[in-house]
DNA sequence: CCGCTTTAGTTGACAGATCAAATGCAAAGT
DNA sequence: ACTTTGCATTTGATCTGTCAACTAAAGCGG
């Protein structure tokens, strides 16, 4: 199998496992393992948990399809992790008087501790993958990340 | 640059939805649905059996273990995939008449077609995501998603 | 030969994500 | 008032991927 990546040879043929999609993926199921375990470790919790419970300690108060709109998650996921994370006493869900239909969420006590527990684990990875990249790769990253998030969009012609 | 010590305004740091983390996932979803979408409409198999059919493709004649190993995809995957694409009538596979332990896997007829369809898709797909980026950046982000799955394996202390 | 470890591949259980349909409520249109 | 439309949220079906247990066949040291 071949195993050179660099971008300038020629890009008529590509080679089959999908070059870059390939390295994203692997790369983003790495590094979901490690947010998990960290996760797990320190809070008991789920990297979407994770994510749901920050989102809303974030916010302060919120509402579920703020929560899912803002972050891009599926909202049967969300409504799902947060059916656990009420649950487990972390959230609290207040129904609205006036409009029925809607839950408005914020962190309990132990939320907040939980909260204010992981996230420092959390940045602490955070900037430990930063560190790991020098800035002008991590801005090109950021910026290519864009670039591709856009171009994702399109679908095979025909 | 410098440790900061303020006990509560730590907000200087990430913002909340884990950014470079969040933005890698978010991206990786976005192009895992492009392929698939590419994928299922015109040869109706899911990105990880295209990714089996596409290696057996490449490789002419493979084992099992070797497509795992190659594309770094758990065996059990590769082994339930690899049933469907037999299934399909896409792969056939082969006892080793020394080793019968070992399955040698080739494409069909309707295989390579099917091979041969596709790959120009899904080549004119990677060629399109790669123009929406530029080279340098190009080339960064690959050496930076490198770092990035080394720094992947740090676990956090204590 | 005979256990022991290793290797190939399969299978089952399960977490996580995705999609669509269903529910329950509210507001607008007639 | 009544129907239709629309939003917020839940639920169910289904898929993908991961882990570990399991079968079965070699290989190897005695």
């Amino acid at each position: 199998m071949k195993t050179d990546f660099s971008p300038d040879t020629d890009n008529e043929d590509i080679p089959l496992p999908d070059f870059l999609t390939y390295r994203i993926s692997k790369v983003q199921a790495k590094l979901n393992a490690q947010a998990s375990a960290i996760l797990s470790k320190y809070a008991g919790l789920t990297l979407s948990q994770w994510r749901v419970l920050a989102l809303v300690g974030d916010a302060g108060e919120t509402r579920m399809s703020d929560v899912a709109r803002g972050a891009a998650l599926d909202k049967g996921l969300v409504s799902r992790n947060l059916k656990v994370l009420v649950e487990k006493g972390l959230i609290l869900t207040r129904q609205d008087h006036e409009d029925h239909r809607i839950q408005h969420l914020c962190l309990t006590a132990e939320g907040v501790e939980v909260f204010h527990t992981t996230l420092p684990k959390m940045r602490l990875r955070q900037n430990h993958l930063k560190s790991a990249v020098p800035p002008t790769e991590l801005e090109a990253l950021y910026s290519a990340l864009e670039k591709l998030e856009q171009a994702a969009d399109w679908r095979g012609g025909e």
